[in-house]
DNA sequence: CTTGTAAATGAATGAACGTTCATTTATTGA
DNA sequence: TCAATAAATGAACGTTCATTCATTTACAAG
């Protein structure tokens, strides 16, 4: 019996289709969203007949799935390949990290937190553990900081989550090119996340009210 | 001659039907995304046959048009009539509403920043017309608080968007009636936020390294 | 009580959707 | 060289889509 569809592809002409199949999607995803995407214009990009993606991929469902695993898990293992100058701190380390990996990955990035809804339930398990693990980096980061003193959160799960949606934030308006370069920007911010962890007294205003 | 479409309703059961429709189409729309939302749906949510939306909405477009922009100024107007007490200064202000008024309007926010894409040109101009005027706000706060000394940012458009950024972030993973209540919420946001731009300098790890 | 028209119906439109599949074409290992 | 099968085709599947519209129903003003 030859079983039709679901079949992943093997051979180098259809790993190279697959390929080609996922940078098309990923790039239609970003731009218009997954529900306004057709598998014919994934199809086209691909320069194939809208059939013929059913060689790599089983639905359009799965494309969606496959390509934020694999941004997750790419995230996590470049966080652990990163290097950086010994003496540099690890929250310094996170930010630069953070803000490099997501300008350099944009539409990775933001189909991952977008498309979270089109997700269904398994998958979207799936990706949100991964979210987690990658939030645990900086949770640590914070926890330790703050037992050594260094920093102050007097709350390190919602400080996590406050520096991660500042620093995601960047992609929706940064563009390369413009007034503000790379390293300048990352300045800005560190600055910004150091002293929004820092322990020293800032709440002046309160106090003298 | 009976025009058809377009018409938009005036007697009290057609603007009654109206309300229904924005609000029955806000919460499809939040929940599963603009493209994955049928006017079948919101029709059958409203209790009334998929034309009869056409006496109150020339397009599907134009429910999501309407969503965004008094969404928007809503916002701005909510922001003029906002209240506070009399020695409160103008960043706690800003981020004690914000985060409120975010909270109460949580499908409002959502969509309005995740359907931008789904607008065609010049309703999303409309809208980025009065996203940043919104974003103004902050920014002349900032500006004129580091005129004053009280407050230190290298950047204060930057500082704006990575402020706003955090906050409009809260609601993607705040619940109410959980561990951490509205009011500590709030607390613990401001600290934050005034650390990142309070003019204390905290760089000690980049100068003893 | 009639009349104008707002509002809703019910059925239909053509187009687009994701997916299937018998078939053809291309490539590879034996 | 040839059988096995990966890969692509082209056409079709049933379904759903946004929208149109002639018709009916409901209501408010004269």
């Amino acid at each position: 019996m030859a079983t039709h569809a679901a079949k992943t592809a093997s051979r180098p002409k259809g790993l190279e289709t697959a390929k080609r199949v996922r940078k098309a999607a990923l790039k239609r995803f970003a731009n218009a969203g997954y529900a306004a995407v057709s598998m014919r214009e994934i199809a086209a990009d691909v320069g194939v007949r809208p059939g013929a993606l059913y060689n790599h991929f089983p639905t359009k469902q799965d494309i969606l799935k496959d390509l934020m695993l694999s941004h997750m898990s790419e995230l996590l293992a470049a966080w652990e390949a990163a290097e950086f100058p010994h003496d540099m701190d690890p929250l310094e380390r996170f930010v630069r990290f953070h803000i490099g990996y997501h300008l350099e990955r944009a539409d990775e990035v933001f189909i991952s937190y977008m498309e979270l809804r089109n997700l269904e339930p398994d998958n979207f398990a799936a990706i949100e553990t991964e979210r987690r693990r990658y939030e645990a980096i900086l949770t640590s980061i914070l926890e330790e900081g703050c037992a050594a003193g260094r920093y102050r959160a007097d709350n390190a799960r919602v400080a996590t989550r406050a520096i991660i949606a500042m620093l995601t934030g960047i992609p929706t308006w940064y563009r390369e090119g413009g007034r503000i370069g790379k390293g300048e920007l990352e300045d800005l911010y560190l600055t910004m996340v150091r002293k929004a962890v820092s322990p020293e007294r800032t709440d002046r205003q309160t106090e003298t009210g």
